[in-house]
DNA sequence: TCCGTATAGTTAGTATACTAACTATACGGA
DNA sequence: TCCGTATAGTTAGTATACTAACTATACGGA
């Protein structure tokens, strides 16, 4: 019984292996790899806003999770945490009573290119060996699985 | 900003596909598809096991989570949901009154044919439009990332 | 203008995965 | 024989990921 023949024990040990090397790493921050994953989304998404309005709709739990291709109730419980963390903030929504934006305080954002570079070498050690044609054979076959599934 | 050219992203969002998938299968049976590893596991030793010692070394919990690559509170809580299923059950350790034996029932041992099949069908699903070489090349990739981050 | 349907976010519950710490037991060396 | 160290399994707590259901609000068509 080789467990390394196995596809799905495969994908789930290295995306285990890769949340843990990067919780890891993300330890004496004090937040864990998704939370690095929604803070990551959040500050990319402000950087391409260009006005209030774009911000008003690409900034709220609902278009949050839809890009992150999560669920809502994940979202909403992790930006709480986000936000007694004093990583996040919320703003009510003008336009919809409903809604709120999510958006970054300082603490969060001058941690970002540390953030950004512990990421980075986490990926690194996981293709350590791989060649540029590697990883980007691995990305595509990950992506048709996804797409199979979806 | 494209999520499908983040490695990590990829992976878990890969992982997270894999177990919907298989857990909807198994939503009849009334066990998640971690559970249905462990059966998997327990079931496939216990086929390998050629006498009483094997098996009292080999289906303590201890030594399903190391083999699993699992930690042992995990296991431990898993065993006592499929006990609690009746799809389990545990033996004392006549060696070490610590330990104990975990033992597939009747019930989860009737339905391991079912089970092996829902499980072939999703990883089949999730390479449809990969060639054999295809397949064994992402195995070959997840391998060498889990053995970087080991 | 009203109301049925849809949506945003949350709450409650469940299932894993993990860390830390605990109790009970085993073991090996002095 | 004793005891310090190690191990087996569990408990407690935390963090996600998910489903189901809820309240509040929005919207579009009659």
């Amino acid at each position: 019984m080789d467990y390394y023949d196995n596809l799905g024990y495969l994908i789930n040990k290295a995306a285990r292996m890769t949340k843990w090397d990067l919780n890891n790493a993300l330890t004496d921050v004090g937040i864990t790899s998704a939370q690095w994953g929604l803070i990551r989304d959040i500050f990319l998404t402000e950087s391409i806003c260009n006005n209030e309005a774009e911000r008003l709709c690409k900034l709220t739990p609902a278009a949050i999770a839809e890009r992150m291709h999560a669920d809502r109730p994940t979202i909403s419980c992790m930006v709480e945490k986000l936000v007694k963390q004093d990583f996040a903030y919320r703003v009510s929504n003008p336009n919809d009573r409903r809604s709120q934006i999510i958006l970054l305080t300082d603490k969060a954002k001058v941690l970002i290119p540390k953030l950004m570079q512990l990421a980075e070498d986490t990926l690194e050690k996981a293709t350590t060996g791989f060649s540029e044609e590697d990883t980007k054979q691995l990305k595509e076959y990950l992506s048709k699985v996804i797409e199979n599934l979806m």
